[in-house]
DNA sequence: AACCCCGGAGCAGTTGAGGT
DNA sequence: ACCTCAACTGCTCCGGGGTT
């Protein structure tokens, strides 16, 4: 697979933003290595220091076939972290069409000779098929990989995806006015964190299992996409743009399946529960408003969303006589109603 | 020609399955 | 329950080959 330059794989990066919408500034000289920039967007105004390179096989048939890497080139002994900004740990991928980003805040210290840092080829799969992925490396790191159309969602949300949570990179940015609608602001401040939640009660505890059969409903109806997928799937390179149906099915269960890993705990986070639940909002309001109004105020949404995945619940992709969407459109409010209720009894 | 990147391999630590 | 060992994973280093 093509090894890209340094002044490719920094376009990429910056193809990235742009495809965003941001404006991108570079700050340091053409070149150097790390680079930084600042990026911008409507109040987003960032600077972000990146340290990139080829996301290669892990080398030589004695290593696993999945096991992918960077390997810190460079002379870099240490990741300078970027004050007042963000810094960026990735390998580029041109295989999977995906950036590989590690945890610079847990890689503050001295590095080896020319250090290696894995990913599994899962993983990238998972994100070239829906957006973004992560993997638990097991000693509390998680490794990310992000499709370039989301790294700035991963900029924005970089401490919560290593801490193992990537919806919020999978809800398309709401370029939409403070919403009035008092569920969004039950789920706001759930994500922000803004009020305290008591555990335990039994009203509390009573609900979580509503919640939890809702969810595994869902689950259950998404996995039944997957026979019709994989028969279309066969023939198919590995290396083509996954179909929207595929993309959708699958964030809908990393959406799913982050909130059932949760409600598990005795402790669940509050703002992981909500995170899922606010894209399964968004999915059914997109669906909703594209039914309602399958011309003017589609488009609309369309233009806005500058997402391939709205582009297809807009275009009307899940109505083509596909009654399994119907019924997971159904399954994914009633798994709203039933987090709403949860986090009332909080 | 010099430099740099990455393919490849070795080694050490960890984990978990299977046997006793 | 404990032990053994293979498989897996992370880290390091060397050297060939590609790039500038």
């Amino acid at each position: 697979m093509a090894k890209l330059g340094k002044a490719k794989l920094m376009a990429a990066v910056f193809r990235g933003f742009e495809a965003a919408g941001c404006t991108v500034t570079p700050i340091s000289a053409p070149g150097t290595h790390p680079i930084r920039f600042v990026i911008e967007k409507g109040a987003v105004h960032q600077t972000v220091r990146v340290y990139i390179w080829n996301l290669t096989h892990g080398g030589g048939a004695a290593r696993p076939k999945h096991e992918y890497r960077i390997q810190i080139t460079s002379g870099i002994r240490a990741f300078d972290p970027e004050p007042d900004g963000i810094t960026l740990i990735l390998g580029w991928s041109e295989q999977f069409g995906v950036f590989a980003a590690f945890d610079a805040s847990r890689r503050k210290s001295a590095l080896g000779a020319s250090p290696s840092i894995q990913i599994s080829e899962a993983t990238l799969n998972r994100a070239r098929v829906i957006g973004a992925a992560v993997q638990d490396k097991g000693n509390g790191e998680f490794a990310v990989a992000v499709r370039p159309d989301r790294l700035l969602g991963y900029v924005e949300n970089q401490s919560q995806a290593h801490a193992g949570d990537v919806t919020a990179i999978l809800t398309p940015p709401s370029e939409d006015e403070p919403s009035d609608d008092p569920d969004d602001t039950v789920l706001e401040d759930a994500i922000q964190g803004r009020r305290e939640f008591r555990f335990g009660s039994t009203e509390e505890l009573a609900q979580r299992p509503n919640v939890l059969e809702r969810l595994a409903a869902l689950e259950r109806e998404v996995a039944k996409l997957r026979p019709a997928l994989a028969s279309r799937g066969h023939n198919r390179p590995p290396e083509l743009l996954p179909t929207e149906t595929e993309t959708l099915a699958g964030q809908i269960e990393e959406a799913a399946s982050s909130a059932r890993t949760e409600l598990q705990n005795p402790e669940p986070s509050v703002a992981k529960v909500a995170r899922s639940t606010k894209f399964f909002r968004w999915i059914s309001r997109t669906a909703a408003a594209a039914k309602a109004e399958a011309g003017k105020l589609g488009q609309k949404l369309k233009e806005k969303a500058r997402d391939r995945t709205a582009d297809f619940i807009v275009a009307g992709g899940l109505f083509g006589g596909a009654a399994l969407w119907e019924e997971i459109l159904n399954l994914i409010n009633l798994v709203t109603n039933e987090v709403l209720k949860w986090l009332q009894l909080l």
